[in-house]
DNA sequence: CAAACCCAAGTAACCGGTTACTTGAGTAGT
DNA sequence: ACTACTCAAGTAACCGGTTACTTGGGTTTG
């Protein structure tokens, strides 16, 4: 049993063969004898042999690597998301590298520069607001990119992903035909997701004389959720429904009813956004939107190994979101 | 505005220079004309150059990558393990690259081998247990490997993390100097995970005659944590306390408590195991143990580059994890 | 029986960097 | 004026695969 990795070379020498012909085996090509390709497997498995794969891709020129750039791996979606890219690209033999941006632009953008450094073939971004540079830069070096968290049929990079306003909008109408008239909004910092605020949008464009939807910022976390319960409850009128854009909002927002003796969803309603793993089994269980995070991580996977291996032109996907009713929204008149 | 990618051929010609002096800029090295310095940057960025990194991995030996493999990344205490670990490298110059076992050995062994053949330098695993197969392999290519998530002085490979045998027996220990005989202890399955069954064994070793921990293993999720204390309401004499192996399976429990009308602590007193970052805002706040999983990332990062970098042996390290009092427990008489 | 063909296997150029060693101009020392 | 030394810059071998092209024995065909 040899301690030191063999080379190509050294497995060729040892079956008295040619680098060529160990290669071929390497790589499955059937234009190999049978007794010769299992010589080699046999070899190469004594010698504790895999392609060195640097030399592998500066030959073919393929590094089998997919990076993505996430705002934040912790709560929330992403983890889901990333789970099932994860997945499918090693299904496909690909590598995940990740990174992640904290949402600041300027980090996604160092990010970027050592991911294409360490030779990402491919980028999955989250959300469609990235820095002008960072985009020259892929697209001068013809690397494929797609946008995720959002869908927009009009964007030239494909985006992946459900269409965050008109969610939003659906999720205001939802309540409003639950009776509700003044639905307090709880979200994110805008500045930092464009996910948010084109949800925002969305609410914005569902509020009219009939339906008041003041909207709360605050930080995204659970912390941020009880903040924002604490200043809806004390407008005037005071809000019959909350809508929080993330679900670990709606679980700050329940503790902090919760623990000033509020009754969900008796004395106020609550909706959330995401469907987290959680959301079924909080109590009251949470109404909210199911996002389709794991096929959308899937499908990003998917589209993107495929343009690398045919060239196919990646297509922009809307995936299907849907409302999820539960017991924390009530019916009021 | 070329459109190709150039290569070091390309700026030396354009340049005027050898390939070894663009090399030199690119690398750093100091013992360059910086006129010389100047016009290869100038050109380099106006060719859209950057150095091939399989060419230089093949040439230097070194790849930059970091492979980390957990059991999975969704809820729990990784995400923010993940996180610091890409940050910490990231700031070192390494990539991290991602795999998820969902806590299955083959799954980790295959990772591991794609992650060996795209050239992963170094291996963060989680736990102890992992197959002989997949040690005897980094052995033998002298690939540097760390545990985490556990902290064990004899192991021959480095560990870095916490002791949950000790971590888990002071628990029921704060839990029974409140006064509480009969301790419900909610756990994920031991078989998948060495961690949870290590803080099961350190339950085991803080009961008596004096003190009941009747187990209950669940799946490692709210859900679980829902049936759990199902399970733990039927049981007669009705335990004072639930301690949660994981805070997750807290948040279920608190649910499921909470959804049959009980009150939290004044029913029955919760004690997790993690320290999430909603477990300060829970109603009522968790009292739980505080694993340090970022400093733990950092650690293992930095353990992991410095030895690439220095050769320097990696040494286990103890994290300090301590128990942080807040509202779900309460004294007994 | 010779030409045409097939196919497993080999030869060697090439991918794009890095770096030990070499070169040669300029400067210092005597 | 000549040797010794310094140091920026160049030369070219090398890293370890892949693959277009070549080779040559064996089979088919007219």
């Amino acid at each position: 049993m040899t301690d030191k990795v063999g080379t190509i070379r050294d497995v060729a020498r040892m079956t008295g063969l040619s680098t060529a012909t160990v290669s071929r085996v390497m790589n499955g090509n059937p234009k190999v004898n049978p007794e010769m390709r299992a010589e080699v497997l046999r070899v190469a498995k004594q010698l504790n042999y895999v392609p060195n794969p640097a030399a592998r891709a500066l030959s073919t020129r393929r590094s089998k690597t997919v990076a993505t750039i996430i705002p934040t791996i912790e709560h929330s979606v992403f983890a889901k998301f990333i789970t099932a890219i994860e997945q499918t690209l090693a299904a496909r033999g690909y590598n995940l590298v990740l990174a992640i941006s904290n949402a600041e632009l300027t980090r996604e953008m160092a990010a970027a520069e050592q991911l294409v450094a360490m030779g990402a073939e491919a980028f999955i971004l989250t959300g469609a607001t990235h820095s002008g540079e960072l985009l020259d830069m892929l697209e001068r070096r013809s690397i494929p990119v797609v946008f995720t968290s959002i869908f927009d049929g009009a964007s030239a990079v494909p985006t992946i992903g459900y269409d965050n306003t008109a969610l939003a909008t659906a999720a205001i109408e939802y309540l409003h035909g639950n009776g509700h008239r003044t639905i307090a909004v709880a979200h994110g910092p805008t500045a930092e997701s464009d996910r948010t605020a084109a949800r925002c949008r969305g609410v914005l464009l569902a509020s009219s004389d009939e339906i008041e939807t003041p909207l709360v910022e605050v930080a995204l976390s659970v912390e941020g959720g009880r903040e924002a319960a604490r200043r809806i409850l004390e407008m005037s009128p005071r809000p019959s429904a909350i809508l929080c854009l993330s679900d670990v909002l709606a679980l700050g927002v329940m503790f902090q009813l919760q623990s000033m003796g509020l009754t969900i969803p008796d004395d106020i309603s609550i909706m959330g956004f995401d469907n987290l793993d959680w959301s079924k089994d909080s109590h009251p269980s949470l109404t909210t939107i199911d996002l389709p995070a794991t096929r959308m991580g899937d499908v990003a996977a998917r589209q993107v190994v495929d343009r690398l291996e045919t060239s196919a032109p990646m297509t922009s996907t809307r995936l299907p979101a849907r409302i999820v009713e539960r017991e924390s929204v009530r019916r009021v008149t």
